[in-house]
DNA sequence: CGGCGATACGTC
DNA sequence: GACGTATCGCCG
């Protein structure tokens, strides 16, 4: 209750504020005019940014969106301040690039320090929400600097993403990402939240999403992702898969391919143009047609997860635990995993041993 | 890989 | 006591 009295306080203030300056605004316009119409041999078809009226309408300066691009180590973006997420993120995968020891472990998220405080999310808002933290320039596109790595966890990169599908497809969606660098020298990937209308039962088309902490920050209905990658500098071809998913749990049972989308439907419902700058000379080929847009399956994906449990294993137990969890489940461990098992099974075995006992 | 929360610690 | 940071164990 004090703080509608505090805003409304505030709001009466500055409207008054305005009202008794008026007149000095007025006549400050005028002497403005009066300099610049000295040279009045400006062609009529100038630069509109140029023309006198045009230089008093902005003599004060016009309203700022904060939508510029902005560049961080290993991505680029552009941010929303109303949604408080960003509109897109940009970033360039290569085979190279995505080898390096850097740990999300040691990364934290936090407000994107170069955010104006009155626009940047802060992790409160997202705390407790039922949301979870997604990133859009993933982490794990960043293991080559920890620098890089760090800067995907402003909340700048940041949207709310239903949990399941932050771990579940849209994680796979990523990895299958990263494994196209093994085809492709190049990858160019954007990706950003979206707020798509639904039709209510009256037939109208409607708008609608949650909005969460005391940021509102805004709960994208879905997530768009757009792959653009190249063979090699010399590649007369181009592979671009544009795809449209869900906010929402996405299991096994569906592909990828069920949410592409043409870059040209993308472009309308985001508003925005993807890679403007590609020559039209170039042939633009369909990426789930020049490879497979397979993401992992379940097989595949807990078989990886199980690799990622083992490498971490910090005792004998909690090692044997996630292989038995694997074989319950039916999935035989494939050579990387025996060897992966083996490996960390002699390195625990030695840290254990010389005193007998392990701690507890 | 993608996340979460509990706990402990230092700071003002 | 609030807050930022680091470490750890947990889950999908």
């Amino acid at each position: 209750m004090s703080s509608k009295l505090k805003s409304l306080k505030f709001l009466g203030g500055f409207v008054c504020g305005a009202v008794v300056s008026t007149g000095s605004c007025v006549a400050g316009i005028q002497l403005y005019l009066q300099r610049n119409q000295e040279p009045s041999d400006r062609p009529a078809d100038a630069d509109p940014k140029e023309s006198p009226a045009q230089q008093v309408i902005g003599h004060y300066g016009l309203p700022l969106t904060g939508a510029e691009t902005r560049y961080y180590t290993n991505h680029t973006l552009s941010y929303d301040q109303v949604n408080r997420t960003p509109r897109w993120v940009a970033e360039h995968l290569s085979n190279t690039k995505l080898r390096g020891q850097a740990d999300r472990k040691h990364c934290r998220f936090k407000p994107d320090p170069t955010i104006a405080e009155a626009f940047t999310a802060h992790n409160n808002d997202y705390l407790g929400s039922g949301w979870s933290r997604g990133h859009m320039a993933p982490a794990g596109d960043n293991k080559a600097s920890t620098q890089s790595m760090a800067e995907t966890f402003y909340l700048s990169n940041i949207v709310p993403q239903n949990y399941e599908n932050n771990a579940g497809f849209w994680n796979r969606l990523e990895m299958y990402c990263r494994d196209l660098t093994k085809k492709f020298e190049d990858v160019w990937v954007v990706s950003g939240p979206l707020v798509l209308p639904e039709v209510g039962e009256n037939g109208k088309k409607t708008v609608s999403y949650q909005v969460i902490g005391k940021g509102n920050v805004a709960v994208p209905t879905h997530l768009f992702k757009v792959i653009l990658a190249r063979k090699g500098p010399s590649s007369d071809t181009l592979a671009l898969g544009a795809f449209v998913v869900p906010n929402q749990p996405i299991g096994f049972d569906h592909s990828l391919m069920e949410y592409q989308v043409s870059l040209s439907d993308l472009e309308r419902m985001s508003g925005l143009s993807f890679f403007p700058k590609v020559d039209p000379a170039m042939t633009l080929g369909n990426l789930c047609e020049l490879d497979s847009c397979h993401l992992m399956d379940f097989k595949e994906f807990t078989l990886y997860l199980t690799g990622r449990k083992v490498g971490s294993s910090r005792s004998l137990e909690k090692l044997e635990k996630f292989m038995a969890e694997l074989k319950e489940m039916g999935i035989p461990p494939d050579d990387y995993l025996l060897k992966l098992y083996q490996q960390k099974k002699d390195e625990l075995a030695q840290k254990e041993r010389p005193d007998g006992k392990m701690e507890k």
